[in-house]
DNA sequence: GCGCCACATTGACCCAGCTCAAACTTTGCC
DNA sequence: GGCAAAGTTTGAGCTGGGTCAATGTGGCGC
């Protein structure tokens, strides 16, 4: 693992309080008792990544799961070609480790400054073997990511690059709890987001112009957007 | 659901006893004491399908879980015109259950004659709470299945046709553990294996006959062919 | 064992989105 | 604040896989 290899890429200090943590109440630590969180505490390690950093590669053994604190990270898989598909960006409180065992089934990478409660995974697995409702909670996070899983195949599968960029603004914003008129950030690149839909940049790039266009959206700068016509944007998600 | 709603659907006795199961130990009870065993077989109610019933409509309350004794299953999710998305064929042994809570996120329709052993989802939630290793055993099953969700976002955003087609018919006979040479089972139609890859019936059937031309598979019958060089296929598949 | 019907295959043509290319805009660094 | 460098937008033409159409075929009921 790059960043956990590099002891510079261990926070120090005031973010290991967790009652101070920006994600408490969004995490999976928010079903832990006081008694545990201390516990829990303990065992965690504090990383901070650099913007583009790779907290892990594909293939690589799976030593550590994660709870995402701070910033954005995307999640790659590629082919031998160079091909890559992003399989979901990862938002503060998100968990790292409910789709791999062994070893890591794709690359995860910093989007911007990010920072992570790190856990090695045999004391996470062992911590967890006593710890039914953490257990119970980790299901119901599959389960989540699970069905947000099928509704991309569905995308990726089925719908056309208009859809696909407007189901993306759509599902991004509700995400991150915003509401229609507010700005909503757009912490990854255009190559990003044709990798994540299955599209190439360009027509990223036309599509959202065309949606700017038609007065459905406003983009700030580029890395925010705002939707101005939220029925408009559904209509055109195919939902 | 449609299949519970009508008595006939239930099966009565024969396939009641547990222990000569023809999924004994490739399904999720597997992680069950005989005692615990006991107590679950009483708890479930065996369901038969007939071929193309519908088990249960996506976006319909989910009254139940299932376990899949015999035969196969698709989960398709649907656009309003009538675009489908296949995101997983389920084969004997599978659970189906863990990416949905109160409403079921796909409908689930039978390939051919079905068996599963039905549980109404609070009586299973309740008796889950109160069993954690059958909740670990849960857990394990997302994680793999998560996994393949991975997988086929890489396949449907980044793969060609032949490469989408090519990879089915390996991960598909590794899934029923069937060796090169051996003959698969294709208990789906090219509707199903298009809808499930993205493509159209013709582009797989086009696919499909230009493999078989290369020598690199044997079609039998329609529903069933052979992998004559698996490493020509994985090759294809581009892994 | 015949005929029907659903499914599968093959062919010809077309178009949404890709590729290639060039211009533009933002950001960060000296 | 000026100038690279990186990222984005826009345009022009191409192509893989879709669409539409016709023919082939296996399985089942009578």
């Amino acid at each position: 693992m790059a960043a956990a290899a590099d002891d510079r890429a261990w926070c120090c200090g005031h973010h290991g309080i967790c009652e101070s943590c920006e994600v408490r109440g969004l995490a999976v630590c928010r079903v832990l008792t006081p008694d545990e969180l201390r516990r829990f505490a303990a065992m965690a390690r504090h990383v901070r990544l650099e913007p583009g950093a790779i907290l892990f590669h594909e293939g690589d053994p799976a030593t550590h799961v994660y709870s995402l604190t701070h910033g954005y990270l995307r999640l790659c898989k590629l082919l031998a070609d160079g091909r890559r598909q992003i399989t979901g960006f990862l938002v503060p409180g998100d968990f790292i480790g409910l789709a791999f065992a062994e070893t890591y089934v794709y690359s995860a990478e910093a989007l911007g400054p990010v920072h992570l409660c790190a856990f090695a995974t045999p004391s996470f697995q062992r911590w967890l073997a006593t710890t039914p409702h953490l257990e119970h909670e980790l299901l119901g996070r599959a389960r989540g990511e699970l069905a947000a899983a099928q509704e991309q195949m569905l995308l990726l599968g089925r719908k056309s690059a208009r859809e696909r960029v407007a189901t993306f603004l759509l599902t991004f914003a509700r995400r991150l709890d915003r509401k229609a008129g507010e700005t909503v950030p757009l912490p990854m690149t255009r190559t990003d987001i044709a990798d994540y839909l299955g599209l190439t940049i360009e027509t990223v790039s036309r599509t959202l112009s065309q949606l700017k266009r038609e007065g459905i959206i406003e983009l700030v700068g580029k890395s925010g957007y705002r939707i101005h016509q939220p029925d408009a944007l559904a209509k055109a998600a195919a939902f």
